[in-house]
DNA sequence: CATGAATGAGCATTCATTCAT
DNA sequence: AATGAATGAATGCTCATTCAT
């Protein structure tokens, strides 16, 4: 039980455990103890990890920002035509439902921003990276003639990732919005920035017909 | 001996200022005795008001999501036409600056929904009546052939409450979009969707020549 | 039980309570609860009044140098003659045992003053009060003729107070010293300094005879 | 395999960084962790000597009051005429100044004895070790014509010691009194002792012309 | 021999809530 | 009606101590 395992690992032991609890418990609400369960480690052991409760949650939240940025990312790789890539980049940023663990924590942290200017700017990179990832494929399909926009790549890029944050907050807190409603939505709107009928292509993780 | 008046001047005076203190110190972490110095009361009388300070919230919540509404319901009518009726919507729907209270109130409630049904079911109302508003405005203008709609009113809407709600909460997170491109964007977006360059409509508060 | 006291009095209740609780337990150990014990308050009580544990005990200290101060000021003013006035100074600088509370609460603090600048400027002056007052019967006493000085009176007084800390602090600490014994050697240097010998002079609080 | 002459070497590396330690953050707030740090090690370690954290508390005051005591018998025995090894005696007596390690150490544990009875012992054993050691010098050169004794030995002797103790005191807390006044009292003191104007030996190490 | 991972008891402090006035 | 004194539960954090390696 003692062994001494990597600290790291342990570390991110941790934040996976903070991760859950956060989405079960909130993270206005969420405990040590919580903390500490979901690790099954003892509350001191929590805290011999991580100091300031703070710190782990910035933690949590900077891994969180980029295990969504990277996933989205790697789920667009995993195709090659630009139709494609941009129905994936959307399928990626949607949560998967209203138990999406990635998506769920996100939300938990968003009021931190307005009073936190460290947290704001993390916030701001998240944004930027997502926006960035639409550009580039937007860029990329119109360079390559597969797609003819409808409006400046930086405008749709950014509308997407708003409609995107805004649909997937509705799944999440499950009031209106259903995934599909979100997801057609979206391809719909994606549709007509790049004068591609998206709402056809293959929602399957990768090309193979 | 009780008079109901006073009572009910009485809470909406400690809404007010729970209002206040929830913006300045965040709903995770106000206090009773913020809310009490916010409205110039000891912590007791605020408990003497609200029994249970989640009542309070709860009641928080529900006054700013009606006065949301009715605040953006009574810009439109302030309109006689429909494109400025649709950019006097959209207008009264962004945050005036990062410090707009009713905005940074409603996203500070943001997280409650997915743990707590009873304010899911607020914050649905919430959204259902904004989709509404805009669904009512893009009928109207189709009907008096105002409007030549792109896409069907209720996606329409439905998209142009989800980019308010998604601009909003940067500009009050002071993350990466400013009010000025936010409105720019909607109403892009809402020209696209009416077939009307709304980019052009006053910004005033009326159609007074 | 909730009836609201006087906010002073209750302060002074627990200043009085963390005196007793202080000199139980040491200045080192005492925890809220010793002193919410000894006040037979809550512990949430004791924060209430004393929202920082050091305040408190700041406070405690203050107010245990003012008293001891006054006290002896006090029995000295009993007196007419100098050389009673002298001796009674003198009584009255040392324990009256090893429980006496005064001087063992003192006698708690004294470590702090090496790492705490304020609390060495509280000891300071507690230390001069108690040099001038000697110096002054030292001064009158010889003015009026009653006392033949053999070296100058504030050297003098501040050996009388030096004597005393020490032998009182042998006294609290039920080392080598007993309090007649420092009481005698005190005496005797008085007696040497004023050319009187005050041995003789009644131990009783005040002259009558 | 157990090299008795590493541990006690280990030991007594730990204790002198205790002593570092306790100088540095006060007996009452002084954590095992400021104890390794100083003897760079790990908080293990420091256990793994001293099992009981209050042991090594122990063994550093023994050793502190045991060097103190044998510094001063040194320093006496530099010289060889009756005047000088009482002035060297009150010069190892008084702290060097206000940082003066042994001394320091020794009023951090003052607080101590009134509450262990063990550590009373202790702190018994080396004021009367100080006072025997004043008490011996007054009469040898009481014995051998050097000194003519003012009071008796023993008497003075105490009062000496007592001396040092408060003015030392006062000079590690920085409060009053300045090293050199306190040398020049207790010099003068021992003069009107002794029948001896001490205040003319020279301050040097030793009695070499 | 030495370490540092892990623990849990201990504690100050915060704060909603109660209630006598 | 309104207050604020008093409480005690809740909780983050500290830290001595244990123990596997």
């Amino acid at each position: 039980m003692a062994r001494p395992k990597d600290q790291d690992q342990q570390r991110a032991h941790v934040t996976a455990a903070a991760r859950r609890a956060i989405v079960k418990h909130g993270l206005a609400h969420v405990r040590i103890r919580d903390i500490a369960d979901a690790a099954g480690m003892s509350p001191g052991t929590v805290t011999y990890y991580y100091r300031q409760l703070d710190d782990l949650f910035q933690q949590v939240y900077e891994d969180a920002a980029d295990r969504f940025h990277y996933q989205r990312a790697h789920a667009v790789e995993q195709h090659v035509d630009h139709a494609s890539k941009l129905a994936a980049a959307i399928d990626a940023g949607l949560p998967r439902g209203a138990d999406d663990e990635l998506c769920c924590l996100l939300y938990e942290f968003s009021p931190r921003a307005r009073r936190r200017p460290d947290h704001a700017a993390l916030r701001r990179s998240l944004y930027d990276r997502q926006a960035h990832l639409y550009e580039h494929l937007l860029d990329a399909g119109s360079d390559e003639g597969a797609f003819t926009l409808a409006l400046p790549a930086t405008e749709a890029a950014r509308n997407l990732v708003a409609l995107e944050d805004a649909y997937g907050y509705h799944i999440t807190a499950r009031t209106s919005v259903t995934p599909g409603q979100a997801r057609a939505y979206l391809l719909r709107y994606a549709s007509h920035t790049t004068g591609v009928d998206l709402t056809r292509v293959t929602t399957a993780q990768n090309d193979s017909p």
